[in-house]
DNA sequence: ACTATAATTCGTTATTTGGCGAATTATAGT
DNA sequence: ACTATAATTCGCCAAATAACGAATTATAGT
């Protein structure tokens, strides 16, 4: 139950779902997802720490850089199907699609010059 | 956005989950939920209410019982799909399985017997 | 070794949420 | 009409949560 809870939880916030809907095509470094969401550094790694306790998300660090992506095969399955489920339900959300325009803005510059801006 | 939140935010609740499980096999009535969850008369009907507005679950009223079950066809997709998540992770779940076999018992007494004690 | 910086952790504050009992509403039975 | 009762709504309190800035950790580059 603590699984399920976990992951119940994690998906009742909009910024940790719109966080989980920007990483569907793949993995992105956090000073991006910190860009895209528009709140303080802190808030968004707490948030990010939520959904990888949930194991919705997984992480990985590259020097200076951390970047996470949406969980994979090793994921409980519950987390995964929860994924499916949220990804297919935002298909269409107009909040979700704002992000995903904004999401390509801060994409065309790489990491290190959105981190150094 | 507002009816996918409602869904997350209302699965975000070990009651609410415990209240949908026990849905799962046909409608209650809300006597039998109360005596199934063991809390205040007033907290399992708020329960109700989160999980009806964010359409998860359907009420009918017969006299002085109320029914609810799991929502039909006519509920947002998003809704029918959530559950369809919930259920199937929550298919060997030990507290939910305790929850049954109590509610085995409490169904055993038809709801007037219940309401009554 | 020192500096700069990406990210996280910590401490605090404001808001939200879950719980209860009291009051209210609606219905059944006398 | 009156009483009893199933359920909900309301008002309150305690606990959980989201947000921030400050402090901390870890890594890259000089």
């Amino acid at each position: 139950m603590f699984q399920i809870m976990a992951v119940t939880k994690a998906l009742a916030d909009q910024t940790r779902v719109r966080l989980l809907a920007a990483l569907r095509d793949g993995e992105l470094c956090v000073c991006q997802l910190i860009e895209l969401i528009g709140l303080a550094p802190s808030t968004v790694s707490k948030h990010l720490s939520i959904l990888r306790s949930a194991r919705l998300i997984e992480g990985r660090k590259n020097g200076r850089w951390m970047y996470y992506r949406l969980a994979g095969a090793q994921a409980p399955q519950a987390a995964r199907s929860a994924l499916a489920w949220l990804l297919d339900a935002l298909k269409d959300n107009p909040t979700i699609l704002e992000d995903r325009q904004r999401l390509a803005q801060v994409m065309k510059t790489g990491c290190d010059e959105v981190c150094g801006k």
